[in-house]
DNA sequence: CGATTGACCGAAG
DNA sequence: CCTTCGGCCAATC
């Protein structure tokens, strides 16, 4: 079923794995899925994460570990208000401890296969 | 169909 | 340390 049909599905797929109260960033994601050098599509993918629910694109970072995607979020605050919301703490749009709370998909999660 | 953009990353100066 | 540039691929104009 729908195996090909879109590069995203597969990013939702990893970004839905990720665990509660941990973080990832684009790049993890890309590396995972093998486009590792094109974390932007990633970033594009997140954009149409809109139409599903069980993306928590909040989890998801820049390699700095900064809110880049917050203002495509409704609300001001609200991807900081749920990172918080699962213990993590924001300092000035970036997580503290950022690699403390990062998680990555390469590494905990299985291989591709 | 050509040009531009996009929630990025890494290297080079 | 900071700024600039290239790359990568898909969607939009």
């Amino acid at each position: 079923m729908k195996d090909s049909q879109g590069f995203f599905e597969r990013v939702y797929e990893v970004v839905r794995k990720v665990p509660y109260g941990r973080v990832t960033s684009y790049g993890a994601i890309a590396r995972y899925l093998g486009t590792g050098r094109s974390a932007r599509m990633v970033g594009w993918a997140m954009n149409n994460a809109h139409a599903l629910e069980d993306v928590p694109a909040h989890r998801v970072l820049n390699r700095n570990g900064v809110l880049t995607g917050k203002h495509h979020f409704p609300g001001s605050r609200l991807m900081e208000q749920l990172l918080e919301s699962e213990g993590i703490r924001i300092r000035d749009d970036q997580v503290v401890e950022f690699k403390r709370h990062f998680w990555d998909p390469s590494v905990e999660l299985p291989p591709p296969g």
